[in-house]
DNA sequence: CTGAAAGCGCTTACAG
DNA sequence: CTGAAAGCGCTTACAG
């Protein structure tokens, strides 16, 4: 019943370089060229070549190239899993979007923090796709054993935001410390003078840079930083309310909450309206990231945004660069952050 | 001065099949059966083929697999890309889990919609990774013409919560219905007369089956539904925030919202702040989804939990047996959603 | 500027 | 239960 596929009219996307070659009048080779924008094609025969490419709706099999390249054109991305994925949302968008636009796939790799079984996980990963590169958000471009086993396997990596630059990769940051300056010096300049601040995961560099930039404005001013002012959150809702409960039951509470993420302001601010203190009459608070959370809370958050999005594109494309053996451009400035300021300070 | 690498050690994850099979003592193609756990191999042999294996760190090169088995192993996630990402977070955490527990790859290839180039991009997309199956969250499962090209192009692909079932395809489903229903039936036992409906994107089936929910427990209360109370939204904090200015401008304002998810509901919020209503004391509002924006708003958002992960994780793996020529089974049964009480309910 | 040959590392189809 | 041969669709290395 059932006839067999004709051979004289290909299945839309089942062409294969030998089908154009043929309807083209010229060798695989030559198909191979043009398909790859290589030099040394006559721009006649160029044409011929992609006419037929476009009659066929030829598109080079991922897997033959590959195999025959020893190259996969696979970019990894390995990243912790979050509860709140508004940092890892940027991440992934840019690393996407510089990886379609230079034709790499994309193959994403979460992990659960501490996990004990990381190497033999990313050597799975790595070997099986044969990863050309491999992107790392925070905190993962601190993670010793991971950066071990990378260079182990020669897998070029690139970080974003790391606390330690990796030696002979790549590595993108941004002006987190001279964004967490400026917030606190809005602050002080609003009259506050004792400011509670909420530090994130010590994984993190934005952690200590944060934290770094809050010492430095109170001491530009003449304001003492005061130890019991200063609490250890993980980034998370959760150690940010409990460290706001903590600092608010201070005798002398502080004016102003700085904290080190929005998820943890977001604590902040719930912990201080079951106090039924008003924001910011009673208590300012500021986060960073400027995720959508921030301004969805009440009163909507003043934060800190980090142009992350385009940090991870740009962290993506110069592994791209390099893994291509384009010259090792000078290590990028860092991304400049902007303060949005919002209601929740007074 | 540099040596040329030694022919007798093999570089860690470079142990091609033909390795194995020397250190094992067979032929590749037993090696191919054991890896690929086929039956007709004796336990003897498995054994000293898993243990060469085992020393040399052999992973199959998915390419060459690719190649030779003309299949990819590759899935792809074709999505709305999102302001708000909760929804697909957890849609593809369900999806990478499925796919990692059955070694497939996932391809991801978010959409902006209306997208003019859509055919252009899927097939792109499609073709080149040679992908085997798609998964459509909503409300991609109701793109015509994304439908009439998977289908054209042979490629079996899963629904998450479409509008209309696809035939011969996978589909999964919630209920969302009838959690909309208890979830109107609570807010009406609690002596809520004057209800406010702020709907959703009309493209998603949630939009309308939520919206049932309601009419039918007004209905069953002999509560009647105003039109004046239900207004279009689309499913971002904007468009929550805007309705509920029109229906608190309302001459009789409702004495509760509910907004077709959380972003809205967090919109409707603000809106009422900005008027300095009370929560829940002069309105109640509720939302749907339990994303992590729930339970960081203030007072927490009484909304209703669907499973997303989990039925991500089954529409993959059903997708996947289908592909792998397992019996059909028969159409999962819808999953349950649950009310998740909070504090913006009276 | 163009092409013929070999080979990437597997699986398929077949034989025994 | 096991294996020898062919082939998947490209790129590499080389020749002219």
């Amino acid at each position: 019943m059932a006839e067999a596929p004709k051979r004289g009219k290909l299945q839309k996307g089942k062409a294969t370089i030998f089908d154009v070659a043929e309807q083209a009048g010229v060798s695989i080779k030559t198909v191979s060229r043009v398909v790859n924008n290589e030099p040394n094609v006559r721009q006649r025969t160029r044409d011929k070549v992609l006419e037929a490419v476009g009659r066929l709706q030829y598109r080079p099999n991922a897997a033959a190239r590959s195999l025959s390249g020893r190259r996969s054109w696979v970019l990894g991305l390995i990243y912790e899993n979050p509860l709140e994925f508004s940092y890892m949302k940027d991440v992934l968008n840019g690393t996407l979007s510089a990886c379609e636009e230079r034709e790499y796939s994309l193959l994403l790799r979460p992990l659960t923090l501490p996990s004990p079984d990381l190497v033999e996980h990313i050597e799975r990963f790595v070997i099986q796709a044969r990863v050309e590169g491999v992107i790392l958000p925070a905190p993962m471009g601190d993670l010793s054993e991971l950066l071990r086993l990378l260079r182990e396997m020669k897998v070029p990596f690139a970080t974003i935001t790391p606390k330690t630059l990796a030696a002979g990769q790549v590595n993108v940051l941004c002006e987190d410390r001279e964004a967490s300056f400026s917030l606190t010096e809005f602050l002080i300049n609003r009259g506050h003078r004792s400011i509670g601040f909420i530090k994130g995961d010590p994984d993190h560099s934005a952690s200590g840079n944060r934290f770094a930039g809050y010492q430095q404005a109170l001491e530009k001013h003449g304001v003492s930083c005061m130890e019991r002012l200063v609490r250890q959150g993980y980034f998370d809702f959760d150690s940010g309310k409990a460290a706001a409960a903590e600092l608010l039951d201070l005798p002398e509470a502080p004016t102003a909450i700085i904290a080190s993420n929005d998820d943890m302001a977001a604590g902040v601010l719930l912990e201080a309206r079951q106090r039924g203190l008003s924001i910011p009459g009673d208590l300012s608070v500021v986060g960073f990231d400027d995720t959508p959370l921030a301004s969805r809370l009440w009163p909507p958050l003043t934060t800190v945004r980090q142009p992350i999005r385009e940090m991870a594109e740009t962290a993506a494309g110069l592994l791209m660069n390099k893994l291509n053996g384009k010259a090792a451009q000078p290590p990028k400035e860092p991304f400049a952050c902007e303060i949005v300021i919002r209601e929740s300070t007074t």
